[in-house]
DNA sequence: TTGCAACAATTAACATGTTAAGGAAGTGAC
DNA sequence: GTCACTTCCTTAACATGTTAATTGTTGCAA
C-alpha cells in the first residue's frame, strides 16, 4: 500500500528546506556585513576548527561537492582569508588553510553566532535540539557508521 | 556564556544540509531518467496536489523564491508540463496549472517515490519520522502562528 | 620504460539560491 | 485625472549545486 505521495505538507525534503531557510536567515544576516557567503564562512569555521587539512578532508567536513569548494577557496584566496600549498610528496594533493584575517573574521562574530544558536535552541528545548540532531544525523548517509 | 560556536559536527545548519543530501540523494536518482528536476518535481507536485493556483500561492507552497519559480515555470511551460494563464481581472497576476503531460509523469513516479518515503520511514522509526517534522515545523518561520 | 588505470583537482554547462533593480498593472489621496 | 505608492512578476548579477568531461600526477604492470 501507501501508493500515494504524502501531502507536500508533510514532506521531508520540503521541511528540511523550510527548517534550513528558518536557520540560516539570521545567520546570512549576521554574515551580509562581511561580504562572505554562508558556504564560505562554514569553509573558515571548518579551518578555524580544525587547522589545515587536505581538500578532500576539507570537502567532507563542509559537506560542500568538490567543483564548489574549488570556487569557494579561490574567492576566499583572494580575498586573503585562506592559503593553499600544494603537496611536495604528492603534487596532484593540496593543503588548505586559514589565514589570521580569516580567523579574525570568525573571532569576530563567534559570540553573535553562538547568541543566534541559543536562540533555536531556547524555541525547541534543550532535549528537543538534541533529539532533532540525532534524528538529522541518522539520515546522513556519511554518518551510518 | 556561551561565546563559543559548536563544533561543525554538531551544527544545526551543517546538519539540515547532510539529511537532505541523504534524502535527496534517491529522489534525485528517481528522477534523472525524467530530465526534471527536484525543484521542478516539487512545483509539479504542488500543482498536481491543490491544482491551479496563482503564481504567488505556488512558491510559497514550493517553498521556492519568486525569481527561481519564474525560471522554473518557463522550463515546464517548455516542456509542456504546465501552461500559464494571466488574470483578466488583474493583469499582473497569473495562474499555472499542470498538464496532462506533466500529472502523467507524476503519476509515473507516485508508487516509487511513496517506497522512498517509506524506506525513511523505517530507517527512523514511524514515531521518529513524525517527531522530525515536527521538530523541522517548529524552525520553519512560515509556519510559527 | 611505456602504457594505462586510478586519483586529485579543475573546468564546463546548466539549474537554482539570493539579493537588487526594473517594468507593468493596480490603488488611493488629492 | 495625476501622482505617488504598492503589488506582481521579470531580469540581472553573482555564488552555489550538480553532473560530466578534462587536465595533471601518481602508481603499477606488461
Amino acid at each position: 500500500m501507501s501508493k500515494n505521495l504524502p501531502s507536500t505538507a508533510r514532506s521531508l525534503p520540503i521541511a528540511l528546506i523550510r527548517a534550513r531557510e528558518g536557520i540560516m536567515a539570521p545567520i546570512r544576516e549576521m554574515l551580509s556585513e562581511t561580504g562572505i557567503t554562508e558556504q564560505q564562512w562554514r569553509v573558515l569555521r571548518v579551518l578555524s576548527e580544525f587547522g589545515v587539512m587536505d581538500t578532500k578532508t576539507l570537502a567532507d567536513r563542509s559537506s560542500l561537492l568538490f567543483p564548489s569548494l574549488t570556487r569557494i577557496a579561490a574567492t576566499l584566496r583572494d580575498k586573503g582569508l585562506v592559503s593553499q600549498t600544494r603537496d611536495e610528496k604528492d603534487r596532484r594533493r593540496q593543503f588548505v588553510e586559514i589565514t589570521p584575517a580569516g580567523q579574525l573574521i570568525i573571532d569576530e562574530r563567534a559570540a553573535r553566532a553562538a547568541e543566534i544558536v541559543t536562540g533555536f535552541k531556547a524555541t525547541l528545548g534543550h532535549d528537543n535540539y538534541e533529539t532533532l540532531l540525532d534524528l538529522l544525523e541518522m539520515l546522513d548517509p556519511g554518518a551510518r557508521t
